[in-house]
DNA sequence: CGGATTTGACCCGCGC
DNA sequence: GCGCGGGTCAAATCCG
């Protein structure tokens, strides 16, 4: 199953190529979080044109308050000069906008009653009141989403420290590696019996790189380059170590293994995800758990394996024949660890066979290799995601809205919410390639597209990594199963990951996915993490997010 | 021989 | 209560 990795690593590239893309990355957060807020607040101001003094105050406490964390984080973080004076210069703008005329308008609605004759007062008065309440309201609304951005914000700086951290270690970690990297074995042995049956589907898998191909972009592949030749070979790499150290962790008791669901629950520290069954003494704490568990993400993509290789090991424990799809549904539970509850559903859909979805639920109890990393966080800061919108939708705010929002604005429909789904599911859709007018800097766009290359795997994958390192085709459908497994595994790991860290932070439009993974990332360091705490009350939901364009604009917008 | 896969049985919630 | 459908178990089997 897993053997041969084989990847060439360019330490210089690698290297460099993250710390830049990072920074570059993170700088595209930042930007983000300030310019959002501004936005709204220019374009209230001039609408309302009269902000009420209460409201005054408080816009330009958010103004600060952005500042404030800019000015904070730039220290931590080392940023282009460039972008650093356009952003404080900007926000500095828009800063001294607001406060004056939130100044004026004050000054005019007192000064202005108190001088004038009462006639006119009255009149005036009256619409000034109008105004003050519409200006309030909207302040209240501008307030809320501040405080939303706010929140945001924090999270992502929060994350992104995390995530420079994570990628320290990894780098760190490469580099030892690289040192002994150097095998590049090329097992043949990928194929064989399987190889067969896997041929008699779709033999040679023609092609790949198509969807998320944007990021190429120009190269891009296409089927025309679809060199199947030279897909066809693997690269090899060095295997294990990465594996070894990551997962050494386990630190679990392996208790019977047999042990259902029972195990004991003081055992990790993060619940058995399920349990509902057995007599738990305590029904009362389910609620939570229950909650974990029902959050789901599926993943569409397109792919000819069987499954996609996600940097975790799954034995699968069940296939039945879904409803209303001739493909069968295969069931597949993380055997990383002991008591790992994570599982995922892999099954073709109905319509478009090429389409392979795979539903993840649950969180790893344990540390997951790099490669593991990048879908895992994707995914479980797309669950965090969708609980913290089911939370936040308790307020009224986001859910609705925020599915709304997300679907439209993006022709290629980034995010698709229904409630007809039986859980909470968010879905992210690799199927369709982004839109190039969307991303206007190329070099994320590369980044961007890392991520997802890895997701969905054979096909993308390539477009993504291709940048930093050379990997060879696969030869067949399940030999890129194969390669990417590898790829997940070796040192590579790394570059995807790095990529995805990239790609996450550096998407400006992006957004929602963007502070999903972040989120996950955290998440994902620590097993339990968040999630757990918010009940969704919210009967199912069902968000979609597909790589695509601007849902954060779109969120904040409104 | 141990671990993964297969596959029919079983469990359980849900709607009728 | 019954049937249905999704999900899981676990014995049998496969495979390296
Ligand atoms: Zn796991």
């Amino acid at each position: 199953m897993d053997k041969g990795w084989g990847l060439a690593l360019d330490s210089d590239r690698k290297i460099d190529f993250f710390p830049k893309k990072l920074s570059a990355g993170y700088r595209e957060i930042m930007f983000q979080g300030i310019e959002f807020p501004v936005n709204l607040n220019r374009r209230e101001e001039p609408a309302a044109a009269t902000p009420p003094a209460g409201e005054n105050r408080m816009v330009v406490g958010e103004v600060d308050f952005f500042s404030d964390h800019k000015s904070k984080l730039q220290p931590d973080f080392s940023i282009n000069s460039n972008i650093k004076k356009e952003n404080s210069n900007s926000a500095e703008v828009v800063r001294r906008t607001d406060l004056h005329v939130n100044t004026g308008l004050h000054l005019t609605t007192n000064a202005g009653s108190n001088q004038r004759s009462l006639v006119e007062s009255d009149t005036e008065d009256k619409r000034s009141r109008k105004e003050l309440a519409d200006l309030q309201a909207r302040l209240e609304r501008m307030n809320a989403e501040n405080q939303m951005l706010t929140t945001m914000l924090s999270q992502v700086s929060s994350n992104y420290s995390a995530l420079q951290m994570q990628l320290m270690a990894l780098m760190q970690q490469q580099q030892s590696l690289k040192a002994k990297t150097s095998q590049g074995h090329e097992t043949a042995e990928g194929l064989r019996s399987e190889d067969k049956k896997r041929e008699a589907e779709g033999p040679v898998v023609p092609r790949r790189f198509i969807d998320l191909g944007p990021s190429s972009a120009t190269e891009t592949n296409e089927p025309s380059q679809s060199n199947s030749s030279e897909e066809r070979t693997q690269s090899a790499g060095s295997p294990l170590n990465n594996k070894n150290e990551l997962i050494s962790l386990d630190h679990d008791q392996e208790n019977g293994k047999k042990i259902r669901r029972e195990e004991s629950p003081e055992s990790d520290g993060w619940v058995s995800s399920k349990a509902p069954k057995l007599n738990a003494p305590k029904s009362v704490d389910q609620p939570p758990e229950a909650t974990m568990r029902k959050a789901r993400v599926s993943v569409r993509a397109r792919s000819e394996a069987p499954m996609i290789t996600d940097g975790c090991q799954w034995r699968k424990y069940g296939q039945k024949m879904a409803k209303g799809n001739p493909c069968p549904r295969a069931y597949y539970r993380c055997t990383m660890a002991v008591g790992c509850p994570v599982r995922k559903q892999v099954q073709r859909c109905a319509e478009d066979r090429t389409i392979l979805i795979t539903t993840y639920e649950g969180t790893h109890n344990h540390p997951l290799p790099p490669a593991a990393m990048a879908m895992a966080s994707t995914t479980s800061a797309a669950a965090n995601m969708l609980l913290s919108g089911s939370m936040s939708s308790g307020d009224g705010l986001m859910n609705p809205n925020f599915l709304a929002r997300t679907m439209l604005p993006c022709s290629s429909s980034i995010a698709t919410i229904s409630a007809s789904a039986p859980f909470p599911t968010v879905t992210l859709d690799l199927t369709h390639s982004a839109n190039p007018l969307q991303f206007q800097r190329p070099t994320q766009i590369q980044n961007f597209v890392a991520p997802f290359g890895q997701m969905q795997y054979n096909q993308s994958r390539f477009s993504g990594l291709q940048v930093s390192q050379e990997m060879e085709p696969p030869q067949t459908a399940r030999q890129a199963a194969a390669a990417q497994f590898q790829l997940s595994q070796n040192p590579s790991f790394a570059d995807s990951l790095s990529a995805a860290t990239a790609a996450i932070t550096a998407d400006p439009n992006f957004t929602a996915a963007l502070a999903a993974a972040i989120t996950s990332i955290m998440g994902g360091s620590q097993p339990n993490s968040t999630s757990a705490n918010s009940t969704t009350s919210a009967a199912a939901t069902n968000t979609t997010i597909s790589n695509g364009d601007k849902i954060a604009s779109t969120f904040l917008g409104n």
